[in-house]
DNA sequence: TCTGGGGTCCTAGGACCC
DNA sequence: TCTGGGGTCCTAGGACCC
């Protein structure tokens, strides 16, 4: 632990909804979910306005239309928005210090001690975070975050949490274990729904429960290298490190699926389909995996994973794809099932053209010869399965909006931008050719450009 | 119409090696 | 004529995070 509060920690708020309310000026101030609009799909945020009527992150996204009233917006998600917003706010944080360790698209840390002479005292590091909310809201078009400060991680991290949305919370250096020990276990980092329940049972419902068992105790309930954490983190004993820059350990693709599939050609064709995800990801950032690992996850949700080791590492999205269907057949498929994933692990950098490519080499020319199916094209796409909510159009007449809805052979648009008043609603026919996917809008102003 | 998708880290057993 | 002791690699599963 550090003596200076020199961990920042900055979290936005609902990040995903709040883009989608910055750029649908029909949806600020009304709830919205984003996250997976079909059957089997999940929440990924909900707005603070969803949230009042009981929708989590996490939660099923049937679940949650249940619990908000109509005119709730669910939409899929617009990633390419969220993630041009992230590295906008990401670069602010840049300009604080070169030390900035991403955790996710919508949150990070920084350390505020790698600029030489900066003011660390409680009052410098305060109107510094004012200045970064200011400038975070100014350039993302109004999406608010929330920060922490503190002389670790770990209470950066908890600051950031305490006063949710739009927060500011400094933890003072010499206050670590009053603002720690009240907290239920459950808020640390690392105590999931297992570890919770094996605490509960006895008796820890507070840090300063945990921080009154010994070290032998918490071992044994926790495993070694979680125990010994657990122990450390209840006296605020945190000296991780800020690290950029991690390095990536997998790259992987999985898909649920509408319904369990039981067919093995189309099962093979979902394969295919990921393994060139996966291996286009690879190509493109000059990686390759020696570790292939196939997920399954059964009708009743019994989940396996299968891994073959290379002898040498591979981008090439036929081998990989050849690895997995094999791991398919070997693990079986009786009863349905309900997912799939692929997965490359193992990374190194290497050099293109590898000679000895795994591609080439098992199962014979006749499974390597096996076409790759390509992504279908938008325009190829059925009529019913080309718009999802949320998705950015662009009307040859109408001009921008975005769909709220879909019917039979129908399509719901509402046609606004984010610098534009909430918009009109149009019902189009699902085929009409002059609707086209778009790209997400702009909501920088003129004035604000360079 | 229960339960996403993309990750990280840890544990544990067996094979293998010296 | 009972049995070593590490170390690494591989595989599988599980907990956890956002």
């Amino acid at each position: 632990m550090r003596r200076e509060a020199s961990v920042l920690h900055l979290d936005l708020d609902a990040f995903f909804a709040a883009v989608e309310q910055r750029d649908k000026p029909s949806l600020r101030g009304r709830p919205v979910v984003v996250g997976g609009v079909g059957g089997r799909g999940v929440v990924a945020t909900a707005s603070y306005e969803a949230r009042a009527f009981g929708a989590r992150s996490a939660m099923s996204t049937a679940e949650a239309r249940r619990r908000c009233p109509a005119g709730t917006a669910f939409l899929g998600g617009r990633f390419a928005a969220y993630r041009a917003t992230s590295d906008v706010v990401m670069g602010l944080l840049r300009e604080l210090s070169p030390l900035v360790e991403p955790v996710s698209i919508d949150e990070a840390y920084v350390d505020l001690s790698a600029v030489e002479g900066r003011d660390l005292s409680v009052a410098g590091v305060t109107a510094l975070a004012r200045g970064l909310k200011e400038r975070i809201a100014a350039a993302t078009g109004g999406v608010t975050g929330s920060v922490g400060i503190g002389s670790s991680k770990l209470m950066a991290k908890l600051g950031s949490e305490l006063e949710k949305p739009d927060g500011l919370v400094v933890v003072a250096p010499g206050t670590e274990l009053e603002v720690l020990h009240p907290l239920p276990v459950t808020r640390l980092g690392g105590v999931g729904p297992a570890t919770a329940e094996r605490l509960h049972a006895v008796g820890v419902r507070t840090v300063g429960d945990l921080a009154a068992r010994s070290l032998p105790d918490l071992v044994a309930l926790a495993g070694r290298a979680h125990g010994t954490g657990l122990y450390q983190l209840a006296r605020a004993e945190d000296d991780r490190a800020v690290v950029p820059d991690r390095e990536t350990k997998s790259v992987s693709a999985e898909e649920t699926f509408e319904r369990d599939l039981t067919d093995r050609a189309v099962l093979g064709r979902e394969i295919d389909a990921m393994a060139a995800r996966v291996g286009g990801r690879l190509r493109a950032a000059a990686w390759s995996g020696r570790t292939v690992t196939l997920k399954l996850r059964r009708y009743d949700f019994t989940t396996l994973t299968r891994s073959q080791t290379l002898p040498q590492p591979t981008d090439d999205t036929r081998a990989i794809a050849q690895i997995a269907h094999r791991l398919l057949d070997e693990a079986g498929t009786a009863g349905g099932v309900r997912l799939l994933g692929v997965g490359v692990s193992g990374l190194s950098l290497y050099a293109q053209g590898d000679l000895f490519s795994i591609g080439e080499d098992p199962g014979g020319p006749a499974e390597a010869e096996r076409p790759v199916v390509e992504a279908p094209e938008p325009e190829q796409l059925p009529a019913e399965r080309r718009w999802w909510p949320g998705q950015d159009v662009r009307h040859d007449e109408l001009g921008a909006g975005w769909v709220w809805g879909r019917g039979i052979g129908r399509v719901t648009v509402r046609f606004e931008g984010p610098l534009t008043p909430p918009g009109p609603v149009r019902t189009l026919r699902a085929d009409d050719p002059a609707l086209h996917p778009a790209d997400p809008p702009e909501w920088r102003t003129a004035t604000m450009e360079p």
